[in-house]
DNA sequence: TTTTCAGTTCGTTAGTTGACGAATTGTAAT
DNA sequence: ATTACAATTCGTCAACTAACGAACTGAAAA
């Protein structure tokens, strides 16, 4: 009961939503979710945490950059099938789309230039 | 995504999920839920309030009592969808079960009985 | 028609949550 | 070594939530 909330919890705030759905594609870095969703850095670290502690997503560190995607381990069969849930219903989200789109934008500035520009700085 | 916001809000809580699991055999009054869960009446009211919001339940006025079942309109896909997915999740579940049996208890019971009775008083 | 009683609504209170900036950590570049 | 910087942790504050009792509503029984 506890872990099912836990994980319900996690996924029942537009935030992290929209974090969730980021990954999607595979795996992603904080700074570009950052830049995404305009919030502040600890902000969004507080999110991954929570979706990390209800084992929606995994990290991995590369450098100075620290990568997120969907956790697929087996043991966490409830993680994989609300993520899996989420994401047939999200696929048509505005929010999602218009979110998908600026990502891709994102993703095809050089990293480098990304996390050393102004709006990271905060 | 508000609408999945507030279904994904609606079942992140261990008094609804409860509430709800009651449920799965069909049909049940208020006064048995209150009964169940040891509650103050106006807080199980609230949280009726809330799943029916969220389209996961409908009510059902019978005399001095309402009824409450899951909601099974397929315009609310979602709320089907997460209804399925707890029932999956939660059947093994050990409160959940304690439930199961207490509620059988409550039900056996002549339902003006139950209601007139001192721990509905409150 | 008066009383009884299941259920809802309202106002209050304690605890939780999401946001932020400041300080800290750890890795890479200078 | 020192600096730069992505990310986390910590402390604070405003907004939200779950619980309660009291007051209210409406249907059935007396």
């Amino acid at each position: 009961m506890e872990k099912i909330i836990e994980v319900l919890k996690a996924v029942s705030d537009p935030t992290r939503l929209r974090v969730l759905m980021t990954m999607n594609n595979g795996e992603i870095c904080v700074c570009q979710i950052t830049e995404l969703l305009n919030l502040a850095k600890s902000t969004i670290s507080k999110h991954m945490s929570i979706l990390r502690h209800a084992g929606l997503v995994k990290s991995r560190k590369d450098g100075k950059w620290i990568y997120y995607r969907h956790s697929t381990e087996n043991q966490n069969l409830i993680s994989k099938e609300v993520l899996n849930l989420l994401k047939a219903k999200l696929i048509k989200d505005k929010t999602i789309i218009s979110d998908r789109k600026k990502l891709d934008k994102i993703i095809s500035i050089n990293k480098a230039d990304l996390c050393s520009c102004k709006n990271c700085n905060k």
